[in-house]
RNA sequence: GUCCCCAUCGUCUAGCCAGGUCCAGGACACCGGCCUUUCACGCCGGCGACACGAGUUCAAAUCUCGUUGGGGACGCCA
């Protein structure tokens, strides 16, 4: 996509001088103070028309220790692999983000604006002795690796043209011999050291880091470069990324050095697994392992933030549940767990569709929070399911808030409310088979018994919880049955549910009219 | 193969850095009870872990070493 256009889709121009040329910036000195005390994070995902939960609660990460720190979060698309980056597979994270309520204060950046400026780096490094030209085939090298590999031996680049003389690289470049250029890693038996703000003290003996690639034959420069130039052109200070990251870290340490810029302090956490301690993937565990589709789902954004941020990190209290103040408040990396987690999820398990933890932490807040905030959400789905009557925001307003209220304690997801909950707000519900059975066909005159509940219904003076409750059990009492039958019979009609808030609560929700024909439809049928 | 990291209930974790108050606390899940002529919520209770082995110490989940197990990095992927 041409930058230009992808400029005009995000509408970022405001920014572009800013971070295009930070030299602008901060000519005054208490505003150049300012900026490098400034926390500044990012959060760098590659496209690829998801949103991973383990690329969320990395951003959750960033996010909330920006907000802690007062600090500004930059996205950054790491887009150089083109085939994947296309605008829809951009929208797919920021669609995440956006429904998380992940907020950012700069960008979307692409990695791809900034390709010439990787190259200058790397040849800046060149001159400064910090890299050189490597005209070594990957053929040539590939056979190396393999007899190294053969004969269970460790293999590094072995720096046959680390010492070509200024002649011989001309030589070669006058062949049109392509090359790579290699960061020369520095000689001897020091170490590159650093703090990790989780792992603690980390070192990496320079001998056993070999001289890697930084810029392709073809020109292009590596993620390994690419990443640590626009991390300094960004400012970041801190790089909050998973733990597969530290192995890069110390390679990425010494470009920084190399160039002269501020090492970020970075703070590597924990990788959350599946339950066989894989890596999650949606390739391999499918849609689950995406936001989408907790939002599909009728998952609450910030339920799944707070499911998120447990995996992980946990406070030095045993409070699991926050808002988002509180999260932000307490939030530390401190807490941060250095031994990876496990995502629980068990495939085509009927009763959890995913972690019971988050599931339980949704049903939780579905069933606590305040009921104005829930009445949007259950709309959004009930329009969704076409089941949305806009007399609900109307005359049917404290109806639908009742009502909503009355039936959420039994509900994980949103989705229950146009599942399970269907009856509530549509004439045409399934019948689940379990109570048809255990409530209705047991009991060879339930229609005639039902058929004589709908009259008396219908024919009550005030249509009230204890009425309808008294004329049920003086029905029962007549036809000398257990008012249980009349009972379970009636909710399994009028809802399809084998379970329920109290039946006469239930009444009072579905109301008289409906209450009556779907009873007299049901005696009807035979 | 080399290097790095990690290790508490089934799962998420507290405790570990500053050893005793921990025969290890909380949450989810599971089981039982109360409530309820349904089910859930709620409440009460139960099940359930310091990977193993040495060492240091009066004392170790906590410190040290080793073993085992797991994860990650070693690409002209990001």
């Amino acid at each position: 996509m041409p930058v230009l256009l992808k400029r005009f889709i995000y509408s970022n121009l405001k920014n572009y001088t800013l971070y295009k040329f930070p030299a602008l910036i901060g000519r005054g000195n208490i505003q150049q103070e300012k900026i490098m005390s400034e926390v500044r994070l990012r959060f760098p995902p590659s496209p690829t028309g998801y949103l991973h939960i383990g690329g969320a609660r990395t951003a959750i990460y960033n996010w909330l220790y920006v907000k802690k720190h007062n600090g500004r979060l930059i996205l950054r698309i790491e887009d150089t692999d083109v085939e994947r980056s296309t605008k829809e597979s951009i929208d797919g994270i920021i669609d995440g983000l956006n429904w998380l309520g992940i907020t950012w204060d700069e960008g979307p950046y692409f990695q791809s604006d900034y390709i010439q400026e990787h190259i200058a780096a790397a040849h800046t490094l060149i001159s400064t002795g910090h890299a050189y030209k490597c005209f070594c085939t990957k053929e040539v090298l590939d056979v190396k690796r393999e007899a190294a590999v053969a004969a269970k031996a460790t293999y590094q680049y072995d720096r046959s043209c680390l010492h070509l003389t200024p002649e011989e690289i001309t030589l070669k470049e006058a062949q049109n011999i392509p090359h790579v250029i290699r960061f020369k890693v520095p000689e001897g038996d020091g170490s590159v050291v650093f703090e990790d703000k989780v792992y603690g003290h980390i070192e990496k003996s320079y001998k056993d880091i070999e001289d890697f690639v930084i810029i392709r034959s073809n020109g292009t420069p590596l993620y390994l470069l690419s990443n640590v130039v626009d991390d300094i052109r960004d400012r970041i200070t801190h790089v909050i990324r998973g733990q597969d990251g530290l192995g890069n870290t110390p390679r990425q340490i010494l470009i920084y050095e190399a160039l002269g810029a501020p090492v970020p302090v970075f703070a590597h956490m924990s990788l959350t697994l599946d339950p066989q301690k894989r890596k999650i993937s949606k390739r391999s565990h499918g849609e689950v392992v995406t936001v989408q589709f907790y939002k599909e789902n009728g998952f609450l954004p910030w339920a799944l933030v707070n499911f998120l941020v447990l995996l992980g990190w946990s406070p030095a209290s045993d409070q699991e549940i926050f808002t988002p103040e509180e999260l932000i408040d307490i939030y530390s990396l401190e807490g941060m767990n250095k031994a990876n987690s496990i995502f629980n999820y068990t495939k085509d398990d009927p009763k959890f569709i995913t972690d019971p933890k988050a599931l339980s932490i949704n049903a939780h807040y579905l069933r606590t929070m305040p009921i104005a905030d829930l009445i949007p959400l259950v709309k959004e789905e009930l329009i969704a399911a076409d089941l949305w009557d806009t007399a609900y925001a109307g005359e049917k307003k404290e109806w639908f808030g009742n009502t909503v209220d009355l039936i959420r304690s039994r509900f994980h997801i949103l989705k229950d409310f146009s599942g399970p909950g269907r009856a509530y707000f549509s004439d045409t519900y399934e019948m689940d088979p379990k109570p048809v059975k255990k409530n209705l066909e047991k009991f060879e005159h339930i229609r005639e018994w039902l058929g004589l509940l709908a009259e008396r219904f219908e024919h009550l003076a005030d249509f009230s919880r204890e009425e309808t409750e008294r004329a049920t059990r003086e029905l029962a009492d007549e036809l000398d049955i257990k008012a249980g039958i009349l009972i379970n019979g009636t909710r399994t009609v009028v809802t399809g549910q084998a379970a329920g808030a109290g039946l006469f609560d239930v009444l009072m929700a579905i109301g008289k009219d409906r209450l009556v024909a779907r009873l007299k439809k049901f005696s009807a049928e035979s």
